[in-house]
DNA sequence: ATCGATGGAGAACGCACGTTCTCAACACTT
DNA sequence: AAGTGTTGAGAACGTGCGTTCTCCATCGAT
């Protein structure tokens, strides 16, 4: 009975997959990084590549998704040591300004992804719109145990933020932010 | 003497590539849309276009630097109209709005061509910085003049809100980051 | 009117991409 | 041990790109 084994390798295969993927594809572009790199990246064959994802735009929404998951997983975490509501909304903040401190940060990779292939796949653009409104579903339950019905100014202030220090290079909107997020927060 | 007609007609051709391209780019994307689309827009050459400029990048460079031009025109007089200097920010939201409500708004021409080319072209990336500090440095006046210390979160909003409308094709965010501003600069 | 240069149209080129195919090596069955 | 199906590695294929080249029409000068 090997099934077991063949069926771990491919979760390993694929992981390994998707892991390269998704650096080549954040740091350098989708469209600029050929399915071949993303082989040897990946120590796969491309045989095997195409029987994971029959073709590149899947194996772009497959990574979009999984970065999803991971990406608001570490923001959940971190965020929600943080028991009062005000701080927890805050905190936010402090997450982003973590990120935009790690080397090769290069903004959002689903915005980045929509400048990219948002008007010519029909999948990417959806992938992208789900991840933000997960977002922002997410971030409007932290705002809302405030009792401060800021959810927008919020949201929109971390998207400026992301964007910002990604074209900048600068990872201060982090804290410009964070201040005028307390300031909509109002005195505590 | 017949130089300055065919300066005049280097003038006209020079815009209509530039219209055509730049029309193109933005609702397709730079790299989903080749030369020769560029061409049959423009209704000129590729002999000629390539006179004009040299290779694509220079070709997206200028367009982006003329639509610099002309975005930061078209918003400088809508809100300079205004002489109160807190109405006058707050109609930067409302010129907002009526930009997403735009058919074919696809969100910000410089954080998508940033997203597609910010890490393959430093022509790209240096023009897209090039905007967003002409663009905050222009913003930063007119906040200034209201005697409130919110430049920063005031471009987030602005950012932020046209990233948002620009994925989810919802106008909406002009709104709500009005209203967020208004609440920043405090009641009048 | 003829010559020569200029410029237009688009065919042609080289390259790189996404995808598919070939074929040899291997593992598992009888 | 021989056969058979499956897999890996990467060559091959078709396409489409950015760019250049070829040719020919046009037009001003002599």
């Amino acid at each position: 009975m090997p099934a077991p084994l063949t069926e771990e390798r491919d979760r390993l295969d694929r992981a390994a997959l998707l892991d390269a993927a998704e650096r080549l594809f954040y740091e350098r572009g989708i469209q600029a990084v050929g399915m071949d790199e993303v082989r040897a990246a990946s120590a796969l064959s491309l045989k095997r590549i195409y029987r994971f994802f029959p073709g590149k735009e899947d194996l772009v929404v497959a990574m979009l998704r999984r970065r999803d998951q991971r990406w608001r997983d570490s923001l959940a975490t971190f965020v929600e040591r943080i028991s009062d509501p005000r701080e927890r909304v805050l905190a936010v903040f402090d997450w982003l300004a973590e990120w935009f401190a790690e080397p090769g940060f290069r903004g959002c990779a689903w915005i980045n992804a929509h400048g990219e292939l948002g008007s010519a796949s029909a999948a990417v653009l959806a992938e992208v719109r789900s991840h933000k409104q997960a977002f922002h579903d997410q971030l409007a339950e932290w705002v809302r145990a405030t009792g401060v019905a800021v959810v927008e100014p919020v949201f929109l202030l971390v998207e400026g933020a992301v964007v910002t220090a990604g074209i900048s290079g600068d990872p201060s909107p982090a804290r410009h932010a964070r201040t005028a997020a307390a300031a909509l927060l109002g005195t505590p």
